[in-house]
DNA sequence: GCAGCAGTGCAATGTTATAACATTGCGATT
DNA sequence: AATCGCAATGTTATAACATTGCACTGCTGC
């Protein structure tokens, strides 16, 4: 339809395979069922709650039960494709390069509408893993989660 | 028995009663379930999970329901006097002063033991406020929460 | 063929948290 | 004293989140 710029589902298409890549090359695969799951997250950048994910995937595997979910879920985090908002029991994808880039990332939930945002601020990152260091801890994740409203809702409260 | 020293029961009953006082201060009752809990928790300071806590509660309080533990709870974390690790569903009292300094703190919370550790670094601290108000956003609350394996973990894989 | 394994389907269950409503206890007002 | 108002608590049920265990399928290498 449009040669211009790639469409919205040309990125996510792009996005998958690339994924699939990713995966393949470490030995594990993307299959149908985990693929799916990712692409909804992709598509709710807000986040989605287990139980919602397992309505959705409903909508192409009848069958689908909680395991279905989890299994998928437990697949993408250890493939660093998706994360778990542990305050929320929430799951977003992890759409941006954290996973690339070396540097540890921040993950930004705000209380009020879920959105998450991921911000690279290498200083702070710096920072906070030399204090872990120093009192002796290593930082378990790549991820760290930090609760902050967001500027939309801080905006309009 | 012992008047060199404070013993332990000594410690809790005074921290228990100040954070009484502290509560009485802002117009809210440390009733007797709330402080029984707060008392659980600070035994624990490995932290407890809500039901451990209900069996617990149980043993003075044959009636007690899982109402009446996250109501404690929730009473307990509104007055900073105890926190949740969002991760594991663990509940820790805030035995530090996190409340009474100014300044936000870090959580510690190793994901093998649980133990948490709370940690001030104004350094930090203010590095990720900056970055945080840079980028429109507000930190939500004071405690930070940061999963990083602990010195005693590290030692012993 | 068939042994071994990753992935999946499915049922049951376990765990964590809240909703909804009734009741109690206590200080203030009349 | 009777009543009201309010915070806390009791009680029951259920919602929401997550895991376990086992059976089955389809593939890959022998």
């Amino acid at each position: 339809m449009n040669t211009a710029a790639p469409s919205p589902d040309a990125v996510e298409t792009g996005f998958l395979d690339q994924a699939e890549a990713s995966c393949r090359s470490r030995g594990a695969s993307l299959t149908p069922i985990r693929r799916l799951v990712l692409a909804l997250l992709l598509r709710h950048p807000r986040g989605l709650k287990a139980y919602d994910l397992l309505e959705r995937i409903k909508a192409d595997k009848p069958g689908a039960s909680p395991p279905t979910v989890y299994r998928a879920l437990d697949f993408l985090i250890e493939q660093g494709l998706a994360h778990k908002v542990g305050r929320m029991n929430l799951f977003v994808a992890c759409s941006q390069h954290c996973h690339q880039a070396q540097m540890p990332g921040l993950f930004l939930v705000c209380p009020r509408c879920n959105g998450v945002t991921e911000l690279q601020d290498d200083a702070v990152m710096g920072a906070l893993a030399a204090s872990l260091a120093a009192a002796g801890h290593q930082l378990e994740s790549p991820e760290v989660e930090i609760g902050a409203v967001c500027p939309a809702c801080r905006a309009a409260p």
